[in-house]
DNA sequence: AATATTCTCAACCGCTCACGC
DNA sequence: CGCGTGAGCGGTTGAGAATAT
């Protein structure tokens, strides 16, 4: 019965040794990545394989930044984090050297409850000194509101949804499976290895302002992020094309945009 | 100083997706 | 097309550290 285990029963769990972290990272530096359930084999840990990719690329990869995020870090991480929600490792993938899990870690632990005090605060956060048994302990520890995980459509779909104007009214359902992917177009083939990851409630954005208010305080807040991202946006049909340049790829596209807002911000914008 | 409580973060777990057969 | 496997992701756990009482 159940999901058969991934790993053998004779593994070690808890914390790496220095001998296990030296090992792995030989057999890694020998044979390349890949393939972790011959790592754990054939390099003779007593580890599973997910146990060991997790900490090559957590910990052992050449690169890895540990601890002390700075001040630029924590708002690159605040503001992703409010246009991907917990897509760690999308964030994680902005802020070279870090890793989802710690981006993630520090979230939990740091970032959430600072928003969770000043939820309108980017910057200003990382000024705020956290003092240990101040704050109140806070039950609900992620700040975006519930909402549908963020499906991943091709560049095909995304541009008939925005033919479309967007995900207004009926036309995008939030439960939509691949199956409702655009089926016929002769671009189709070109594309049909680019895949993104986006937040489907963020191509609702657009439609949606001219529809509904906001359900929420964060959910307005949310919007607030996006909509502002479009300098010259006179209609929601206008911002969604402002965020299709000839070669569209939507989510960089809200990043670049996101992240030239905050290069304007630190004062460097000649990057 | 001893104990209790809270916090941090490395690691685990379950799930989904992609790919090869 | 279905199945098995590997990789990747995000949520959760728990041991140890830090702090409070």
């Amino acid at each position: 019965m159940g999901r058969r285990p991934c790993c053998p029963k004779e593994i070690n769990k808890g914390a790496w040794s220095r001998e296990e972290d030296e090992t792995l990272s030989k057999y890694v530096a020998i044979h390349g990545e890949g393939k972790w359930q011959k790592v754990a084999q054939n390099a003779g840990l007593k580890r599973c394989g997910k146990s060991c990719r997790q900490r090559w690329l957590n910990y052992l990869k050449p690169g890895i930044k540990r601890g002390d995020i700075s001040v630029d870090e924590e708002d690159m991480i605040i503001r992703l984090h409010r246009l991907l929600g917990n897509r760690w490792a999308l964030i994680a993938k902005r802020l070279p050297g870090r890793t989802d899990n710690e981006i993630k870690n520090y979230w939990n632990t740091n970032l959430s409850k600072k928003l969770q005090k000043h939820p309108t605060s980017s910057s200003s956060v990382s000024s705020l000194q956290h003092k240990r048994g101040e704050e109140e302990k806070i039950k609900q520890v992620h700040v975006t509101p519930d909402a549908p995980r963020p499906r991943r459509v091709s560049a095909v779909e995304y541009s008939k949804i925005m033919e479309n104007g967007g995900c207004g009214g009926n036309r995008c359902s939030t439960t939509a499976s691949p199956s409702n992917k655009v089926e016929g177009s002769s671009d189709e083939a070109s594309f049909s290895d680019f895949l993104i990851d986006i937040d489907q409630n963020q191509l609702l954005i657009a439609d949606d302002s001219n529809s509904k208010v906001p359900q929420t305080e964060e959910d307005h807040n949310n919007k607030q992020v996006v909509l502002t991202n479009s300098p010259s946006s006179s209609s929601p049909s206008d911002h969604c094309h402002h965020l299709l340049p000839e070669k569209f790829d939507p989510l960089e596209t809200l990043l670049d945009v996101e992240l030239k807002r905050m290069a304007s911000f630190l004062g460097l914008e000649n990057d």
